[in-house]
RNA sequence: GGGCAGAUACCGAAGUGGCCAAACGGGGCAGACUGUAAAUCUGUUGGCUUACGCCUUCGAAGGUUCGAAUCCUUCUCUGCCCA
């Protein structure tokens, strides 16, 4: 099947830069995604990325993962608080490393036909001259173009941007090129927001070697409520499991909106279109069923099928009637007979648990009526956990109907 | 370099001497209703404290005042206009 053909089935096409692009896919080519290492693991919002890739390398193709390390050198200025912190090469080449890992988890890297390759901007782009790159590239670029692009005027509107904001788009059209010309690179694929950065590079392959690339971008990713894509009351959804344990990483796919199962079928899982309709004919509760489909299949991709098991059963256990927590997976962690015989407030534990940050937090969950201690609800600030409320040799605390932790007595 | 405007909590945005931990909207969290869904309604949304209360926060540092997000000085940053 024809790469485009399957992206666009599965709606991860927003754009493409030439009407025959599909032409392209015909036969074996190259193409491009360019990850930032800002940090020493990508989040949810990079599994479409990451997908496309997936399905490029599966149909013949051959990937490269780029990972910005020119750019995070220099570092996005972006918000008007302060500059975010400039990565030493050693930091950048770590984190490129921990996100090549994960990437590699999901497509092959090797030395292949097929084999995807990592490649660092940094190698080609941090040695340049500042005279070279204006005589280089500078001639190419016309800066009424520049102004026009959406993320320009987007930030010209939005209280300004800095003469090295307004530089990646240089930086990134000049890694294209390099690509194109020394790995034989034709496409350049990235998010919605990379469109005039991919057109660019295009432009500049095209006047200073003639070449003829092109370009495709992916949607935003969006819910249908309106919130941002992968935050939970956690924070960030991580691939890393240190950052995001896989029963939470599980959870976090488990409970997205009805209406988003569909598409985040097709989005970021490898079923067939067929599969995913079947799973999604039924209407009602039955949806349950998709949900649950998602976020092991999500999950066993970035963690394996051990921890994708063990997210499931746990969750299933713990949210059936019987409310059975003791599964490896749920958060927990120790507590000492002692404490215990003491007597600990729940206040306190929630903030132990981490299921609320700070004691003004956990007082207010608790006022609120959203706090539980086994199945009880505690409607007192002051009530304290005691060996009573361990008779199963843990205690269980709820906050919320979703967040929960066990303490193991010890 | 000159002139003007601005900087408020997660975001947007009021407030222009005490009633300000700071209106309102969004977002977040929780409750009700449900299906670990959405929509809706309700509560809540700086930290510490059982509590009276205390502490930190309105770009930064000083100052005036019994009292400052609010007035003054200097500084930093941003936008607009002129050169």
């Amino acid at each position: 099947m024809n790469f485009v053909d399957v992206l666009t089935e599965r709606g991860l096409v927003a754009q493409t830069t030439d009407a025959a692009i599909r032409e392209r896919f015909a036969t074996p080519l190259t193409a491009y995604i360019g990850f930032d290492p800002t940090a020493d693991s990508l989040h949810v919002g990079s599994l479409v990325p990451i997908m496309a890739l997936y399905w490029l390398q599966r149909l013949g193709h051959r990937p490269i993962v780029l990972v910005g390390g020119a750019t995070g050198l220099v570092g996005d200025p972006s918000g008007k608080s302060a500059m975010r912190q400039m990565l030493t090469r050693e930091q950048v080449q770590a984190n490129a490393r921990a996100i090549a890992a994960q990437i590699g988890r999901v497509v092959r890297f090797g030395d292949g036909p097929t084999d995807a390759r990592l490649v660092d901007n940094a190698d080609w782009l941090a040695d340049r001259t500042w005279i070279e790159v204006l005589r280089e590239a500078g001639p190419h670029f016309s800066v009424n173009r520049m102004l026009t692009m959406d993320s320009v005027k987007g930030r010209m509107e939005a209280g300004g941007i800095s003469f090295l904001e307004f530089n990646y788009m240089v930086m990134q059209a000049w890694d294209f090129w390099h690509l194109a010309t020394a790995q034989g690179c034709s496409v350049q694929m990235g998010g919605q927001d990379q469109w005039g950065n991919i057109v660019m590079g295009i432009e500049l392959g095209r006047r200073k070697a003639g070449l003829d690339l092109a370009g495709l971008t992916f949607p935003l990713v969006t819910k249908a409520d309106g919130g941002k894509f992968g935050k939970s009351e956690a924070g960030n959804i991580w691939l890393s499991a240190e950052r995001t344990p896989p029963y939470e990483f599980y959870q976090f796919w488990r409970n997205v909106a009805d209406v988003d199962v569909r598409r985040f079928l097709c989005y970021f899982t490898t079923l067939s279109i067929g599969e995913i309709d079947g799973l999604c004919a039924a209407g009602g509760s039955a949806i349950n069923a998709a949900k649950e489909r998602l976020a092991w299949e999500v999950t066993q991709l970035i963690h394996g099928q051990a921890e994708a098991d063990g997210a499931r059963d746990s969750a299933r256990r713990a949210f059936s009637t019987s409310h059975d927590a003791t599964g490896d997976a749920v958060p927990h962690g120790e507590i000492a007979v002692s404490e215990l015989a003491a007597g600990i407030s729940v206040v306190d534990l929630l903030v132990r648990a981490k299921l609320a940050p700070s004691k003004g937090e956990a007082r207010r969950l608790v006022e609120g009526g959203g706090v539980h201690l086994g199945e009880t609800k505690v409607a007192d600030l002051a009530r304290k956990a005691g060996p009573e409320d361990a008779a199963a040799g843990h205690i269980l605390l709820k906050a919320g109907k979703k967040r929960m932790f066990r303490f193991d007595v010890r």
